[in-house]
DNA sequence: TGGAGTTATCTTGAGTTCAAGATAAATTTT
DNA sequence: AAAATTTATCTTGAACTCAAGATAACTCCA
Protein backbone atom coordinates (compact mmCIF):
# COMPACT_ATOMS: atom_id res chain seq x y z
CA UNK A 1 0.00 0.00 0.00
CA UNK A 2 3.29 2.34 0.27
CA UNK A 3 3.57 2.84 -3.29
CA UNK A 4 0.20 3.00 -4.44
CA UNK A 5 -1.87 5.85 -3.14
CA UNK A 6 -4.25 5.75 -6.37
CA UNK A 7 -6.68 2.49 -6.32
CA UNK A 8 -7.25 0.45 -9.34
CA UNK A 9 -10.15 -1.59 -11.14
CA UNK A 10 -8.54 -4.16 -9.59
CA UNK A 11 -8.67 -3.11 -5.71
CA UNK A 12 -11.80 -3.05 -5.11
CA UNK A 13 -12.24 -6.64 -6.26
CA UNK A 14 -9.69 -7.98 -4.07
CA UNK A 15 -11.35 -5.85 -1.11
CA UNK A 16 -14.74 -7.93 -1.92
CA UNK A 17 -12.45 -11.63 -2.06
CA UNK A 18 -11.43 -10.54 1.59
CA UNK A 19 -14.53 -10.47 2.89
CA UNK A 20 -16.39 -13.17 1.00
CA UNK A 21 -13.38 -15.91 1.29
CA UNK A 22 -10.75 -14.50 3.68
CA UNK A 23 -9.28 -17.13 4.04
CA UNK A 24 -7.81 -17.21 0.22
CA UNK A 25 -4.44 -15.60 -0.38
CA UNK A 26 -5.24 -13.62 -3.42
CA UNK A 27 -1.69 -11.78 -4.64
CA UNK A 28 -1.31 -14.02 -7.50
CA UNK A 29 -4.39 -13.44 -8.63
CA UNK A 30 -4.43 -9.58 -8.26
CA UNK A 31 -1.53 -9.73 -10.14
CA UNK A 32 -3.23 -12.16 -12.80
CA UNK A 33 -6.37 -10.12 -12.89
CA UNK A 34 -4.59 -6.39 -13.39
CA UNK A 35 -2.61 -8.62 -16.37
CA UNK A 36 -5.79 -9.38 -17.94
CA UNK A 37 -7.36 -5.95 -17.42
CA UNK A 38 -4.30 -3.98 -18.94
CA UNK A 39 -4.62 -6.44 -21.89
CA UNK A 40 -8.36 -5.58 -22.10
CA UNK A 41 -7.83 -1.40 -21.85
CA UNK A 42 -5.20 -1.67 -24.02
CA UNK A 43 -6.57 -3.15 -26.80
CA UNK A 44 -9.04 -0.53 -28.49
CA UNK A 45 -5.84 2.23 -27.53
CA UNK A 46 -4.32 0.49 -30.27
CA UNK A 47 -7.10 0.18 -32.15
CA UNK A 48 -7.50 3.72 -32.83
CA UNK A 49 -4.66 3.55 -35.02
CA UNK A 50 -5.85 0.68 -37.06
CA UNK A 51 -8.71 1.71 -37.66
CA UNK A 52 -7.12 4.90 -39.32
CA UNK A 53 -5.30 2.65 -41.59
CA UNK A 54 -8.38 0.96 -42.49
CA UNK A 55 -7.17 -2.52 -40.93
CA UNK A 56 -8.43 -4.76 -37.91
CA UNK A 57 -6.05 -5.78 -34.92
CA UNK A 58 -5.50 -9.54 -37.08
CA UNK A 59 -4.81 -7.28 -40.26
CA UNK A 60 -2.30 -5.55 -38.87
CA UNK A 61 -0.67 -8.38 -36.98
CA UNK A 62 -0.79 -10.59 -40.37
CA UNK A 63 1.23 -7.80 -42.54
CA UNK A 64 3.42 -6.61 -39.86
CA UNK A 65 4.47 -10.36 -39.26
CA UNK A 66 5.84 -10.41 -43.06
CA UNK A 67 6.84 -7.00 -43.47
CA UNK A 68 9.05 -7.73 -40.07
CA UNK A 69 10.65 -11.01 -41.82
CA UNK A 70 12.54 -8.59 -44.35
CA UNK A 71 12.33 -8.55 -48.07
CA UNK A 72 10.83 -10.63 -50.12
CA UNK A 73 8.04 -10.17 -47.04
CA UNK A 74 6.47 -13.39 -48.06
CA UNK A 75 6.27 -16.32 -45.49
CA UNK A 76 4.27 -19.75 -45.33
CA UNK A 77 0.60 -20.48 -43.47
CA UNK A 78 2.84 -22.06 -40.98
CA UNK A 79 4.87 -19.94 -40.02
CA UNK A 80 2.66 -17.44 -39.99
CA UNK A 81 -0.06 -19.19 -37.92
CA UNK A 82 2.96 -20.22 -35.62
CA UNK A 83 4.02 -16.72 -35.09
CA UNK A 84 0.83 -15.38 -34.58
CA UNK A 85 -0.38 -18.08 -32.56
CA UNK A 86 -4.00 -19.07 -34.22
CA UNK A 87 -5.33 -21.96 -35.73
CA UNK A 88 -4.42 -23.09 -39.37
CA UNK A 89 -7.75 -22.83 -40.24
CA UNK A 90 -7.84 -18.71 -38.54
CA UNK A 91 -4.96 -18.57 -40.61
CA UNK A 92 -6.91 -19.28 -43.76
CA UNK A 93 -9.96 -17.00 -43.18
CA UNK A 94 -7.08 -14.91 -42.45
CA UNK A 95 -5.31 -15.39 -46.09
CA UNK A 96 -8.93 -15.18 -47.93
CA UNK A 97 -10.12 -12.07 -46.44
CA UNK A 98 -6.63 -10.13 -47.23
CA UNK A 99 -5.70 -11.36 -50.19
CA UNK A 100 -9.66 -10.51 -51.37
CA UNK A 101 -8.54 -6.77 -50.35
CA UNK A 102 -5.47 -7.58 -52.19
CA UNK A 103 -3.00 -6.69 -49.29
CA UNK A 104 -1.03 -10.21 -49.88
CA UNK A 105 -0.64 -11.99 -52.65
CA UNK A 106 -0.84 -16.12 -52.88
CA UNK A 107 2.53 -17.03 -54.82
CA UNK A 108 3.51 -21.01 -55.91
CA UNK A 109 5.97 -22.57 -53.53
CA UNK A 110 8.84 -24.10 -55.18
CA UNK A 111 9.86 -26.65 -52.75
CA UNK A 112 6.96 -27.52 -51.64
CA UNK A 113 3.85 -28.02 -53.46
CA UNK A 114 1.33 -28.46 -50.55
CA UNK A 115 1.63 -25.01 -49.65
CA UNK A 116 1.08 -21.55 -51.95
CA UNK A 117 2.97 -18.51 -49.81
CA UNK A 118 2.02 -15.64 -48.36
CA UNK A 119 3.33 -12.36 -50.08
CA UNK A 120 2.61 -8.39 -49.16
CA UNK A 121 1.30 -7.24 -52.04
CA UNK A 122 2.80 -3.01 -53.07
CA UNK A 123 -0.33 -1.63 -51.67
CA UNK A 124 0.42 -4.09 -48.41
CA UNK A 125 3.66 -3.47 -48.44
CA UNK A 126 3.05 0.80 -48.45
CA UNK A 127 -0.46 0.50 -45.73
CA UNK A 128 1.42 -1.72 -43.54
CA UNK A 129 4.70 0.05 -43.68
CA UNK A 130 3.26 3.52 -42.53
CA UNK A 131 0.24 1.95 -40.31
CA UNK A 132 3.61 0.35 -38.06
CA UNK A 133 5.25 3.53 -37.71
CA UNK A 134 1.77 5.14 -36.62
CA UNK A 135 1.24 2.25 -34.25
CA UNK A 136 4.85 2.91 -32.45
CA UNK A 137 4.06 6.31 -32.36
CA UNK A 138 1.04 5.35 -30.53
CA UNK A 139 2.42 2.68 -28.08
CA UNK A 140 5.19 5.64 -27.13
CA UNK A 141 2.89 7.78 -26.89
CA UNK A 142 -0.11 5.21 -24.47
CA UNK A 143 3.16 4.59 -21.92
CA UNK A 144 4.51 8.23 -22.40
CA UNK A 145 3.10 8.71 -18.45
CA UNK A 146 5.25 6.01 -16.76
CA UNK A 147 8.46 7.78 -16.19
CA UNK A 148 11.84 5.69 -17.96
CA UNK A 149 12.33 3.40 -14.57
CA UNK A 150 8.42 2.83 -14.72
CA UNK A 151 9.18 1.23 -17.79
CA UNK A 152 12.14 -0.76 -17.52
CA UNK A 153 10.44 -2.36 -14.42
CA UNK A 154 7.64 -3.31 -16.28
CA UNK A 155 9.65 -4.57 -18.98
CA UNK A 156 11.54 -6.50 -16.89
CA UNK A 157 9.09 -8.01 -14.92
CA UNK A 158 6.68 -8.77 -18.29
CA UNK A 159 10.08 -10.34 -19.41
CA UNK A 160 10.32 -12.69 -16.40
CA UNK A 161 6.68 -13.77 -16.17
CA UNK A 162 7.14 -14.67 -20.20
CA UNK A 163 10.31 -16.36 -19.92
CA UNK A 164 8.23 -18.55 -17.55
CA UNK A 165 4.98 -18.91 -19.34
CA UNK A 166 7.09 -19.92 -22.32
CA UNK A 167 8.92 -22.57 -20.34
CA UNK A 168 5.63 -23.63 -19.22
CA UNK A 169 3.95 -24.51 -22.75
CA UNK A 170 6.88 -27.22 -23.39
CA UNK A 171 5.09 -29.58 -21.28
CA UNK B 1 20.90 -6.99 -21.52
CA UNK B 2 22.17 -6.92 -18.49
CA UNK B 3 19.60 -8.43 -16.14
CA UNK B 4 18.18 -10.92 -18.74
CA UNK B 5 20.54 -13.54 -19.87
CA UNK B 6 17.48 -15.75 -20.81
CA UNK B 7 15.54 -14.31 -24.36
CA UNK B 8 11.92 -14.63 -24.93
CA UNK B 9 9.66 -14.75 -27.63
CA UNK B 10 9.77 -11.31 -28.45
CA UNK B 11 13.44 -10.53 -28.44
CA UNK B 12 13.70 -12.12 -32.07
CA UNK B 13 10.42 -9.97 -33.18
CA UNK B 14 12.44 -6.64 -32.03
CA UNK B 15 15.76 -8.08 -33.67
CA UNK B 16 13.43 -8.56 -37.25
CA UNK B 17 12.43 -4.84 -36.96
CA UNK B 18 15.64 -3.61 -36.03
CA UNK B 19 17.09 -4.67 -39.36
CA UNK B 20 13.63 -3.90 -41.27
CA UNK B 21 13.11 -0.49 -39.76
CA UNK B 22 16.21 0.41 -37.48
CA UNK B 23 15.04 4.25 -37.58
CA UNK B 24 12.11 2.80 -35.18
CA UNK B 25 12.24 3.61 -31.55
CA UNK B 26 10.84 0.25 -30.22
CA UNK B 27 10.79 0.03 -26.85
CA UNK B 28 7.01 0.95 -25.71
CA UNK B 29 6.36 -2.05 -28.57
CA UNK B 30 8.48 -4.55 -26.76
CA UNK B 31 6.43 -3.91 -23.69
CA UNK B 32 3.15 -4.01 -24.88
CA UNK B 33 3.79 -7.01 -27.23
CA UNK B 34 5.41 -8.94 -23.80
CA UNK B 35 2.20 -8.03 -22.33
CA UNK B 36 -0.27 -9.68 -24.91
CA UNK B 37 1.87 -12.68 -25.21
CA UNK B 38 2.02 -13.06 -21.60
CA UNK B 39 -2.14 -12.67 -21.48
CA UNK B 40 -2.38 -15.50 -24.08
CA UNK B 41 -0.02 -17.95 -22.94
CA UNK B 42 -2.02 -17.39 -19.26
CA UNK B 43 -5.14 -17.98 -21.17
CA UNK B 44 -4.64 -21.98 -21.76
CA UNK B 45 -2.91 -22.34 -17.97
CA UNK B 46 -6.26 -20.93 -16.47
CA UNK B 47 -8.45 -23.15 -18.50
CA UNK B 48 -7.02 -26.22 -16.97
CA UNK B 49 -8.64 -25.31 -14.39
CA UNK B 50 -12.49 -24.33 -15.23
CA UNK B 51 -12.71 -27.10 -17.48
CA UNK B 52 -11.79 -29.69 -14.83
CA UNK B 53 -15.33 -27.92 -13.25
CA UNK B 54 -16.95 -27.90 -16.62
CA UNK B 55 -17.03 -24.46 -17.09
CA UNK B 56 -15.47 -22.07 -19.89
CA UNK B 57 -13.53 -18.74 -19.01
CA UNK B 58 -16.69 -16.28 -19.33
CA UNK B 59 -18.70 -18.84 -17.35
CA UNK B 60 -15.85 -19.20 -14.53
CA UNK B 61 -16.11 -14.94 -14.72
CA UNK B 62 -19.89 -14.13 -14.45
CA UNK B 63 -20.05 -16.47 -11.82
CA UNK B 64 -17.20 -15.80 -9.78
CA UNK B 65 -18.73 -12.04 -10.13
CA UNK B 66 -21.43 -13.24 -8.22
CA UNK B 67 -19.85 -14.62 -5.76
CA UNK B 68 -17.65 -12.24 -4.61
CA UNK B 69 -20.49 -9.72 -4.44
CA UNK B 70 -21.20 -11.80 -1.53
CA UNK B 71 -24.79 -13.13 -0.31
CA UNK B 72 -27.62 -13.05 -1.76
CA UNK B 73 -25.35 -13.60 -4.81
CA UNK B 74 -27.59 -11.56 -6.90
CA UNK B 75 -26.86 -8.61 -9.36
CA UNK B 76 -28.62 -6.40 -12.23
CA UNK B 77 -27.69 -7.16 -15.86
CA UNK B 78 -25.86 -3.90 -16.33
CA UNK B 79 -23.67 -4.10 -12.97
CA UNK B 80 -22.36 -7.37 -14.46
CA UNK B 81 -21.58 -7.10 -17.69
CA UNK B 82 -19.96 -3.27 -16.95
CA UNK B 83 -17.84 -4.72 -14.23
CA UNK B 84 -16.98 -7.76 -17.09
CA UNK B 85 -16.39 -5.44 -19.77
CA UNK B 86 -18.61 -7.13 -22.27
CA UNK B 87 -21.55 -5.26 -24.52
CA UNK B 88 -24.97 -5.92 -22.96
CA UNK B 89 -25.80 -8.32 -25.83
CA UNK B 90 -23.27 -10.52 -25.00
CA UNK B 91 -24.42 -10.42 -21.36
CA UNK B 92 -27.88 -11.55 -22.40
CA UNK B 93 -26.32 -14.36 -24.48
CA UNK B 94 -24.24 -15.13 -21.35
CA UNK B 95 -27.08 -15.42 -18.62
CA UNK B 96 -29.19 -17.63 -21.08
CA UNK B 97 -26.97 -20.17 -21.47
CA UNK B 98 -26.12 -20.11 -17.38
CA UNK B 99 -29.60 -20.26 -17.02
CA UNK B 100 -30.06 -23.35 -19.45
CA UNK B 101 -27.77 -24.73 -17.08
CA UNK B 102 -29.01 -23.91 -13.95
CA UNK B 103 -26.03 -22.14 -12.52
CA UNK B 104 -28.06 -18.75 -12.32
CA UNK B 105 -31.30 -18.05 -11.76
CA UNK B 106 -33.42 -14.91 -12.96
CA UNK B 107 -35.09 -13.19 -10.07
CA UNK B 108 -37.68 -10.22 -10.75
CA UNK B 109 -36.37 -6.43 -9.59
CA UNK B 110 -38.75 -5.12 -7.34
CA UNK B 111 -37.36 -1.63 -7.79
CA UNK B 112 -36.86 -1.27 -11.63
CA UNK B 113 -39.22 -3.76 -13.62
CA UNK B 114 -36.69 -3.40 -16.29
CA UNK B 115 -34.80 -5.38 -15.19
CA UNK B 116 -34.60 -9.10 -13.83
CA UNK B 117 -31.20 -9.80 -11.63
CA UNK B 118 -29.38 -12.35 -11.85
CA UNK B 119 -28.60 -14.97 -8.80
CA UNK B 120 -26.33 -18.06 -7.86
CA UNK B 121 -28.20 -20.80 -8.02
CA UNK B 122 -27.45 -23.22 -5.20
CA UNK B 123 -26.05 -25.68 -7.75
CA UNK B 124 -23.90 -22.40 -9.35
CA UNK B 125 -22.88 -21.58 -5.74
CA UNK B 126 -21.23 -25.03 -5.44
CA UNK B 127 -19.36 -25.06 -7.96
CA UNK B 128 -17.85 -21.47 -8.33
CA UNK B 129 -16.93 -21.57 -4.70
CA UNK B 130 -15.08 -24.42 -5.50
CA UNK B 131 -13.35 -23.81 -8.57
CA UNK B 132 -12.24 -20.22 -7.15
CA UNK B 133 -10.42 -22.33 -4.92
CA UNK B 134 -8.59 -23.96 -7.30
CA UNK B 135 -8.45 -20.98 -9.63
CA UNK B 136 -6.44 -19.68 -7.19
CA UNK B 137 -4.17 -22.24 -6.20
CA UNK B 138 -3.54 -22.46 -9.76
CA UNK B 139 -2.55 -18.67 -10.08
CA UNK B 140 -0.21 -19.44 -7.40
CA UNK B 141 1.19 -22.12 -8.68
CA UNK B 142 1.76 -20.74 -12.47
CA UNK B 143 3.74 -17.62 -10.49
CA UNK B 144 5.58 -19.67 -7.96
CA UNK B 145 8.58 -19.42 -10.30
CA UNK B 146 9.04 -15.73 -9.45
CA UNK B 147 10.37 -15.12 -6.46
CA UNK B 148 8.72 -12.90 -4.39
CA UNK B 149 10.48 -9.96 -5.20
CA UNK B 150 9.72 -10.28 -8.49
CA UNK B 151 6.10 -10.86 -8.10
CA UNK B 152 5.63 -8.00 -5.57
CA UNK B 153 6.96 -5.73 -8.56
CA UNK B 154 5.32 -7.45 -11.50
CA UNK B 155 2.21 -6.43 -9.62
CA UNK B 156 3.55 -2.96 -9.04
CA UNK B 157 4.41 -2.33 -12.83
CA UNK B 158 1.11 -3.98 -13.74
CA UNK B 159 -0.81 -1.54 -11.41
CA UNK B 160 1.01 1.60 -12.58
CA UNK B 161 -0.25 0.93 -16.06
CA UNK B 162 -3.41 -0.12 -15.38
CA UNK B 163 -3.50 3.34 -13.32
CA UNK B 164 -2.21 4.90 -16.42
CA UNK B 165 -4.98 2.99 -18.78
CA UNK B 166 -8.07 3.36 -16.35
CA UNK B 167 -6.96 7.37 -16.49
CA UNK B 168 -7.23 7.68 -20.21
CA UNK B 169 -10.71 5.64 -21.02
CA UNK B 170 -12.13 8.38 -19.22
CA UNK B 171 -10.66 10.47 -22.38
C1' DT C 1 9.75 -48.10 -55.72
C1' DG C 2 5.71 -48.16 -52.92
C1' DG C 3 3.37 -48.04 -48.71
C1' DA C 4 3.36 -46.00 -43.88
C1' DG C 5 3.66 -42.28 -41.46
C1' DT C 6 4.21 -37.23 -41.27
C1' DT C 7 3.38 -32.52 -42.44
C1' DA C 8 0.88 -28.50 -44.47
C1' DT C 9 -3.25 -26.71 -45.46
C1' DC C 10 -8.13 -26.33 -45.97
C1' DT C 11 -13.12 -27.30 -44.72
C1' DT C 12 -16.87 -27.47 -41.69
C1' DG C 13 -19.73 -26.40 -37.93
C1' DA C 14 -20.31 -24.50 -33.57
C1' DG C 15 -19.34 -21.01 -30.11
C1' DT C 16 -18.49 -16.22 -28.51
C1' DT C 17 -18.38 -11.55 -29.39
C1' DC C 18 -19.75 -6.92 -30.85
C1' DA C 19 -22.32 -2.99 -33.06
C1' DA C 20 -26.54 -1.21 -34.08
C1' DG C 21 -31.05 -1.01 -33.57
C1' DA C 22 -35.57 -2.28 -31.10
C1' DT C 23 -38.31 -2.32 -26.97
C1' DA C 24 -39.94 -1.12 -22.66
C1' DA C 25 -39.65 1.03 -18.09
C1' DA C 26 -38.13 4.99 -15.40
C1' DT C 27 -37.22 9.88 -14.94
C1' DT C 28 -37.45 14.64 -16.04
C1' DT C 29 -39.70 18.56 -18.20
C1' DT C 30 -43.15 21.31 -19.35
C1' DA D 1 -50.01 14.13 -16.35
C1' DA D 2 -48.33 13.87 -21.14
C1' DA D 3 -44.21 14.31 -23.78
C1' DA D 4 -39.47 13.99 -24.16
C1' DT D 5 -35.44 12.00 -22.61
C1' DT D 6 -32.75 8.61 -20.46
C1' DT D 7 -31.71 4.08 -18.95
C1' DA D 8 -31.78 -1.09 -19.03
C1' DT D 9 -32.14 -4.87 -21.62
C1' DC D 10 -32.80 -7.74 -25.57
C1' DT D 11 -32.61 -8.90 -30.67
C1' DT D 12 -30.34 -9.43 -34.89
C1' DG D 13 -26.75 -10.24 -38.07
C1' DA D 14 -22.09 -10.35 -39.10
C1' DA D 15 -17.31 -11.28 -37.82
C1' DC D 16 -13.66 -14.00 -35.88
C1' DT D 17 -12.08 -18.02 -33.66
C1' DC D 18 -11.21 -22.85 -32.67
C1' DA D 19 -11.46 -28.04 -32.77
C1' DA D 20 -11.85 -31.84 -35.47
C1' DG D 21 -11.66 -33.97 -39.49
C1' DA D 22 -10.51 -34.16 -44.66
C1' DT D 23 -7.20 -33.77 -48.31
C1' DA D 24 -3.01 -33.68 -50.63
C1' DA D 25 1.99 -33.55 -50.80
C1' DC D 26 6.16 -34.94 -48.74
C1' DT D 27 9.66 -38.28 -46.42
C1' DC D 28 11.54 -42.42 -45.10
C1' DC D 29 12.75 -46.94 -45.35
C1' DA D 30 12.22 -51.84 -46.42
Amino acid sequence: MSKHDKLDGIDPIIEQWKVEKPQLDIGAMAIIGRLKRCHTLMQPQLNKVFERHDLSFWEFDVLATLLRSGSPYCLAPTELFSTLMVTSGTMTHRMTQLEKRSLIERVANEHDARSKLVKLSPTGFDIINKAVDEHVQNEKYILSNLNPQQQTQLDSSLKDLLVLLEGMQKN
